[in-house]
DNA sequence: CTTTGTGCAAATTCTTTGCACCAAA
DNA sequence: TTTGGTGCAAAGAATTTGCACAAAG
């Protein structure tokens, strides 16, 4: 798979289905939603192998690991800059598309090297807002 | 003590001691942290309370709850908004004066909610840029 | 009295680590 | 044969929860 060569990633069977799960779900899933939806596919899978995986994914730049969520990452196979709106009641995340994101690196100190930005907001969603169940 | 009472959460010693202590500490610290500090002047202090007062201020927003570390989540008591820096390093977190905090707002779906927004950086800071043992 | 806060101990849960086995070059 | 990947089981660690006692009004 040429995601994973292009960013120093050997390819292996488990590697290359990550890699395509993120690419093909849009969903910011975790690492044991990855998991269950691999397992099936490849029995054989373990979480570990899955966290070795996305780590590795994430340092090398070629997914982006978000801390939108405390109780556990979640990734995203889009590494386009863009935010990440939390919904507090359903746990949906969903993209916001960010204008200018420019204005973002301006503002770091002289001298700091900035390897990651993340927009997040929290709050919400359109639908879950509208219910009264408290 | 008034920043308690206007945020609708009854004073105690270990409320106010939590909350005071992240007013005049702009470390960004752990729950850990401020209980450690906190121990010797309030020795029956547990662990707990810092976690009850600590979610209770946030959710009251008198406090800011910064989910840019994901091992530990950090507090701030300067709710204005800002941008956090985390040295990848040291661990240090610096805060980002942010030019226009308005930009941020424009773009979530009609409808939505949001009750929090962060802006994280994530990198090398200026000191652990120069130092070269890996 | 009744409601709310505190604190101990135990539980929960995500993630990492140690280690043995397997695979590829 | 040497290096790196995989996977199981166990460890690690931050935070929450259940419950009993204390405090406040």
């Amino acid at each position: 798979m040429r995601y994973l060569a292009e960013n120093g990633v050997k390819p292996s069977v488990q590697r290359v289905a990550v890699m395509e799960y993120l690419l093909t779900h849009k969903t910011h899933p975790t690492a044991d939603e990855i998991f269950s939806a691999l397992y099936p596919r490849i029995p054989t899978l373990s979480r570990t192998t899955v966290y070795n995986t996305l780590n590795r994914l994430a340092e090398q730049g070629a997914i982006l690991s978000l801390d939108i969520d405390r109780e556990k990452t979640r990734y995203d196979g889009d590494t386009f800059f863009h935010g990440h709106f939390l919904c507090r009641r359903c746990g949906k995340i969903e993209d916001i598309p960010v204008g200018n994101p420019g204005y973002v690196r301006e503002m770091v100190p002289a001298g700091t090297r900035v390897t990651d930005i993340q927009l997040l907001y929290k709050g919400l969603c359109a639908e879950c807002g509208k219910k009264n169940d408290n």
